[in-house]
DNA sequence: AACTATTTATAAGA
DNA sequence: TTCTTATAAATAGTT
């Protein structure tokens, strides 16, 4: 507004718009000022440049989330209302049915029967006893399953040892199998032997992974609470 | 900033500072709306007169809980943010914590068991056992309180039963009283005699209330959500 | 960042 | 409120 007017559209030279958002910036900011203290107004400002940086004004006599509730609130608009309000209904409900989830649970373990009557109370009663019945079935055979394991586990170890002492026998067959170009003497071969049942129980490892299969064993009662939700903020401000 | 300067203080006159508040609004907006044109920026202002009026500019380009939301996440400030980072976390938590109390409901259904191993299966059986000893325990408790209930009440209309008989009886020897005044013939004592029963009952109807005190009968297993939570929201713009 | 010719904003009055 | 207008202030282009 000086040294010839301008039209008031986008400034194609980036760094004259630049200089121009600078100096606007400081006018718009020195207006609102003197705007607040004439005029006993509160002003809140907030820019955002085509570079993305924020600027912003705030009167002296408030903070800028103080004119942004009362903007809200007189708005009746829902910019973060509705959304907060469902977050906070949502928050109620769950407590609620974390608060019944507990009775159950605490019904369940014989606690807090004075709520139900005789009827319920029965009605409780043989469904923990039918559950009751499911969990021993379960375990009984979970009891076997464990048997059977075990008993594979058995049998594997003694098809090893045959086949092991198989092996043994056919070496005793030729005595020079295992001792071509060094100079091992019978002694080692004995020692070899004699060490026999360690080398074995070592080489049966393998075999072990397979043989545990079917027996789930992590407990993952406790809390697994992910904590990823952090906003992650930035002071961008120059 | 014509005919005459002015000092950057309040203005008393509140007409003048009326006056002088409405020509630099549209002043301010005016070069806000500038400045985001010229230099493709965003801008939001909020200005709260001192009469509490507000009035709002919002580039076109933007709306004000964008450039708020921007505002705050590059500042990370905690205007909002924490409150409802911690109400996110708050539920979130609560969400697992439901999670882990559903879990402990089914496998004390006797489902979802295979998170647990033997050990924590067995523990379960036992726990579960005890529970219904407990549970099975309370209900002959019951039972024997329905019982007593039962003897008392019948001992109290055996009562009540008894004193009518003996009223009865007392009427009988005095054959004027109850039929002063009007014509009520001995078919009508009679009847009501014989209506006894039923009359018995409906006098009963106060003694009932202490009787059944102790057992509790009502069943609070369903949602008791309150939804008083409404932010009440006025347009006071003008 | 400073200068300055000009445009724009606006205080006071109508 | 709006218009007018003399004048203060803001600022576009330049250095």
């Amino acid at each position: 507004m000086a040294r010839g007017k301008i039209q008031i559209k986008r400034i194609e030279n980036s760094t004259n718009r630049q200089v121009t958002y600078s100096k606007r910036r400081n006018g718009l900011f020195k207006k609102a000022n003197e705007l607040t203290v004439l005029c006993d107004a509160r002003v809140s400002i907030i820019m955002v440049s085509s570079t993305g940086k924020i600027h912003e004004y705030i009167s002296p006599t408030a903070t800028t989330k103080q004119l942004f509730d009362q903007y809200q609130k007189t708005l009746n608009t829902d910019l973060w209302s509705s959304h907060y309000e469902r977050m906070q209904e949502n928050l109620k409900k769950l407590k609620e049915v974390n608060r019944n989830l507990r009775r159950q649970i605490r019904q369940r373990m014989g606690e807090s029967l004075n709520d139900l009557n005789f009827n319920e109370m029965h009605g409780l009663e043989e469904d923990i006893e039918s559950s009751l019945k499911v969990i021993r079935e379960r375990k009984y055979k979970v009891i076997g399953n464990q048997i059977e394991t075990y008993k594979k586990k058995m049998r594997n170890v003694e098809e090893i040892n045959r086949n092991l002492m198989h092996e043994f026998g056919a070496r005793e067959d030729d005595p020079h199998y295992g001792l071509i170009d060094n100079g091992v003497d019978y002694e080692h071969a004995l020692g070899f032997l004699n060490g026999g049942p360690r080398m074995l129980a070592l080489r049966l490892q393998p075999h072990h992974h397979t043989l545990h299969s079917g027996i789930g064993s992590h407990l993952t009662m406790g809390s697994h609470l992910t904590t990823d939700s952090h906003l992650t903020t930035h002071a961008l401000l120059e």
